[in-house]
DNA sequence: CGGACAAGCTGA
DNA sequence: CAGCTTGTCCGG
């Protein structure tokens, strides 16, 4: 096996290590889930040359062969008794490199190490790598302000580019491959590692930059090739642990999604760990986004465009102020349906979204006889009703927390008759179909496996799944636009400004200018909070706007990116609180939040992370969030 | 995680 | 006490 990352381990003959001449030892982390610790295994003759730090082994473990990662030298001293033997070096695996950024990142966010090994390791088994590429042989550079904005954000060495939602971010990637590819920082062929938050936009942006002429690797899939050097590597959140030898920049696109944070434990975060990668390689990492989170810009330098460039970046923002109209209208302003009806008129070519994050008919059902809110008899949570009865059938109400099903009568006297009270998609799309006479497609996240196809034309709701799967639109209309400026998360605010630049982005995708005659693409938000700071941002195309303001909050509320913090939760939780509590000497908080949640802030990430290794390595285990996206 | 082994329960 | 379940421990 010839692999790229030959990165020789430790060697136990070399001076100053005590350990007599003899068979290398090198430590393994076997790939067994709730397994975390290391073994030392001795590598026999025949593989010596193939072992190589994060190679894929093959061990024995108590009886049985598990697969497992060599993760450096032998860890314990040897205290006599005899090693088994490694059995067979199965793959090649992440690089000296990424071996140690998993390490990083599983003290980071305090998690196994495991995790992020699987994370970093080839889809299928590498027995050799391809030849370098050329990630430089592209096209002639536009060398526009975007261009110019790219090269001065790399100059910095740690950049945040804002770049509004419409503004190419091709250019950037390319301003950056360019800049990179005469780069002479090591023997190997320069690579550029570019990360973007989904699957369709890697596979878009992989061609792209193939048509400009470069040597691109798409990752995972085209794991080999990363490793070979020389390429673009474009991937999602897993790339940010590519084996990619003779880095020369980093550049993470979107730098603000959330989908760049990990859901399972650990829930490392792909920027962090990029940015972390990048600054330990010694190269510039640039991130990207229409709205960078208050962490980023703590992190790095910002870099803007010209105001008119960023102002013409950002769609109309159409502030529907539901201050003075009737409660009784629910959902829909009166301006609402002939805005709709225009659009699609306008543009019948493209389709009309709305937005509401409920999903079901009705989150919240009364009585219309007694008044009695439809509750569960067993665990007392609100009902809920998932989708319209068939006709002539009866309708089922369902606990969201017990999942019980009880018919659809009102559990106190049972009456048929139930007012909804908090409508969610099913139902507005029923009630859109009859305020503007057509026909309305539902589209949600997860509707059991039926993956609703986007429609191209006509009316869509949806929940905010439905920005991810519209490609382009004449509109987007946030039905309720206080549910996300009103979340209780600390992260709101900037939620609900990623929302409007995603919805941003879909509307300016719409082919034809944006002056056309009535069909002015455009984003509309429903609220009663028309002054907001995120509305404002957003309308001004000025995050700023949105950004000072919060930081402040933040800042006196003990909360990121002023302090760190991790939230506990599952059966250990209160007995790892309670140790947090007792070791963290002042410098750590700890609080409790309901449901046995436990919250943790720290000084900065690093006393964080310190004080639950320490925790853990004292036998304390619980479900560790670390920069928990929803607390 | 998953196998090994021990302790605990049951029925004849 | 065989035969089974349940729990705890440990892996080089």
């Amino acid at each position: 096996m010839t692999a790229g990352a030959t990165t020789p381990l430790p060697d136990p003959e070399a001076p100053g290590d005590a350990r007599a001449a003899g068979p290398r030892v090198v430590a393994v982390v076997p790939d067994v889930s709730g397994l975390d610790r290391e073994f030392d295994y001795e590598v026999p003759e025949r593989l010596t040359r193939d072992v190589v730090m994060g190679s894929i082994v093959r061990v024995p473990l108590r009886n049985r062969r598990v697969r497992g990662w060599v993760v450096g030298g032998p860890g314990a001293p040897d205290d006599g008794r005899a090693l088994l033997p490694v059995a067979e070096v199965v793959s090649s695996g992440p690089g000296a490199e990424v071996v140690a950024l998993a390490r990083y990142g599983a003290w980071r966010y305090a998690g196994r190490v495991r995790a992020l090994l699987a994370a970093a390791s080839p889809p299928r088994v590498v027995r050799a790598l391809p030849a370098p590429g050329r990630p430089g042989a592209g096209a002639a550079r536009p060398g526009g302000v975007v261009d110019r904005v790219a090269r001065e954000a790399l100059g910095h060495g740690r950049a945040v580019v804002r770049l509004p939602p419409a503004a190419s971010r091709l250019e950037v990637v390319t301003a950056v491959i360019d800049a990179s590819a005469g780069a002479p920082l090591t023997a190997l062929a320069p690579s550029v590692l570019v990360l973007v938050p989904e699957r369709h936009d890697a596979e878009v942006l992989c061609r792209r930059l193939r048509r400009l002429g470069h040597d691109v690797a798409a990752y995972p899939g085209e794991w080999p090739e990363a490793a070979a050097s020389g390429r673009v590597v474009v991937g999602n959140r897993a790339a940010a642990l590519a084996t990619v030898p003779g880095l020369a920049a980093v550049l993470v696109l979107d730098a603000h999604d959330e989908s760049y944070v990990e859901q399972r434990m650990p829930t490392w975060s792909a920027w962090v760990l990029a940015a972390e990668r990048a600054a330990r390689a010694g190269v510039p990492c640039v991130l990207v986004s229409a709205c960078p989170t208050l962490e980023q810009l703590a992190w790095g330098r910002l870099v803007v465009l010209p105001r008119a460039r960023e102002r013409a970046g950002w769609p109309p923002l159409e502030v529907l102020d539901r201050r003075e109209d009737d409660p009784r209208s629910g959902l829909f302003s009166p301006r609402l349906a002939p805005l709709v009806a225009g659009a699609l008129e306008a543009r019948p070519d493209l389709p009309a979204v709305c937005v509401l994050d409920r999903t079901g008919r009705a989150r919240l059902l009364a009585c219309g006889a007694c008044g009695e809110l439809a509750r569960c008899e067993t665990c007392g949570a609100a009902l809920v009703q998932r989708s319209s009865p068939a006709p002539g059938s009866a309708s089922t109400l369902e606990c969201p927390r017990c999942d019980a099903v009880h018919p659809g009568l009102c559990p106190a006297c049972g009456s048929t008759r139930l007012k909804l009270l908090r409508l969610g998609v099913a139902r507005v799309a029923e009630e859109l179909a009859a305020l503007t006479g057509r026909a309305v497609v539902e589209v949600s996240g997860r509707a059991a496996g039926s993956r609703t196809e986007v429609p191209a034309a006509g009316l869509v709701v949806g929940t905010q799944a439905v920005l991810h799967r519209t490609r382009a639109a004449s509109v987007v209309v946030f039905l309720d636009f206080d549910q996300e400026l009103l979340a209780p998360r600390y992260r709101a605010a900037e939620q609900a400004l990623a929302l409007l630049a995603r919805a941003a982005r879909v509307v300016g995708n719409a082919p034809g200018l944006p002056g056309a005659p009535g069909g002015r693409a455009r984003v509309v938000v429903q609220t009663r909070l028309p002054g907001h700071e995120v509305v404002a941002a957003a309308a001004h195309a000025d995050p700023d706007l949105l950004g000072r303001p919060e930081a402040a909050r933040r800042a006196a509320l003990g909360l990121p990116p002023s302090r760190a913090l991790a939230a506990l939760t599952g059966d250990g939780a209160a007995a790892l609180a309670a140790e947090l509590r007792r070791a963290g000497s002042g410098r750590l908080e700890v609080g409790e939040r309901g449901g046995g949640r436990h919250l943790v802030r720290a000084p900065d990430a690093a006393q964080l992370a310190d004080a639950l290794a320490a925790a853990r390595a004292r036998g304390f285990d619980a479900r560790v969030e670390v920069d928990p996206l929803d607390a």
